[in-house]
DNA sequence: GACAGCGTACCAACTAGTCGGTATGTGTGA
DNA sequence: TCACACATACCGACTAGTTGGTACGCTGTC
């Protein structure tokens, strides 16, 4: 939509410093405890801007799911895992960069969309919604390596290629809990690792000593 | 030490009534979002009596953690799986029991320690700590089944039973989101039936159809 | 001169928490 | 057994501060 915009990209705009703040400031204090306050103060811009460019905090929580969604389709799309030629592989890299990304603070490794929809999922039916969409784009993209390599490897299952992408996410999401009631990154990561143990186990391969 | 309380039992105190009401609003809002006068209204008492009783919002939502671990603690205490005598057998027969209480509304069947340590472990320690001890506690016990599985079984394994009883633990918190997601229990179902695939395959069980 | 982008000042509603007060025991000593 | 001291449980109007949102003015650009 912005296609004829010269040269003053280096300078964010408003509702570009907001939308980065809100990844940040929501993700540490959830979506409630979120003040429009604290989202202008963090991203220095004033309340006449902010509501110039959302027409309510809502609107603002709906534009972030979506800019969220951009921003990790963006990270996923430009990781290595991709140019594995076998789909398995490419699975199983997924988690492992999914491991690697679990750096910084616990707010900085954590799911924006995960968080938000705890919050909302009763309440603000549209919020839900565009998490929700967050969350099974993002499946759907796992989903279509899982679904190669299940025709790869000959696996014939009870289970489907929908589903097991679908427990990744909710590996990842309980992960991001497990974070934050001890503070650090160490259990999330050794949950990721029996995800991948059990990928490994479903697909009979063997397994790497870790 | 309510020991000499003659035969008014029925009469539920104040507190209680806070209490019971809290693990409902707290889980259908979230924390922030549930107002003392909201948990006053939910449970038929004045403002007065529940700062009589907690001090601070933040004391009752400890007290409810608490209250919480207490509830479920119960739960599970009076489930049957206990009297399995092989204690793999007790170790999925939690899933099992896990994914019958899978009913009712989507705030029903989640977990308000999941839910609210989302909103507070950055900036309410005491109610993080208390979240923490809680998920902690519930996966010790699950711990001494699956360690006993592992010496009845013979299994010697570079992964120990305490980081596979978090990892149940991280599955269900995350099939509750996406429970929240989805809007009801079934794919948190699922996600449970892979962990139990997941724990089948460790210990080279022969697994049931589904 | 119209309009996008932004700043400042402000408001009505809401929120956690307070405070003076009432009602109902409960133990104790004469 | 009565009076008194004290404690617990509860009530609800009130307040100080916060919150999402609005009104309106300024400035550069097409």
């Amino acid at each position: 939509m912005d296609a004829n915009m010269p040269a003053r990209q280096q300078k964010q705009s408003a509702r570009s410093k907001i939308l980065d703040a809100a990844l940040m400031v929501i993700r540490a204090k959830g979506y409630s405890a979120t003040t429009v306050d604290d989202l202008c103060t963090a991203s220095d811009v004033t309340k006449g801007a902010f509501f110039h460019h959302f027409k309510s905090k809502d609107d603002l929580a709906i534009a972030a799911a979506n800019y969220w969604s951009e921003m990790t389709d963006e990270l996923f799309a430009a990781a290595p895992y991709h140019t594995f030629p076998d789909p398995l592989d490419r699975v199983l890299g997924y988690l492992d960069f999914r491991k690697t990304i679990l750096t910084g603070t616990v707010p900085e490794f954590t799911c924006l969309v995960g968080t938000m929809i705890q919050e909302t999922y009763d309440s603000h039916p549209a919020i839900r919604d565009a998490c929700a969409r967050s969350i099974r784009g993002h499946a759907a993209k796992i989903e279509a390596d899982i679904s190669a390599a299940m025709k790869a490897h000959g696996i014939k299952a009870e289970w489907s290629a929908r589903s097991l992408a679908l427990h990744t996410q909710a590996v990842l999401q309980g992960a991001f809990i497990l974070a934050k009631a001890s503070g650090g990154p160490k259990l999330a990561a050794e949950s990721i690792d029996h995800l991948r143990r059990y990928i490994e186990l479903l697909f009979n391969r063997p397994q790497k000593k870790s």
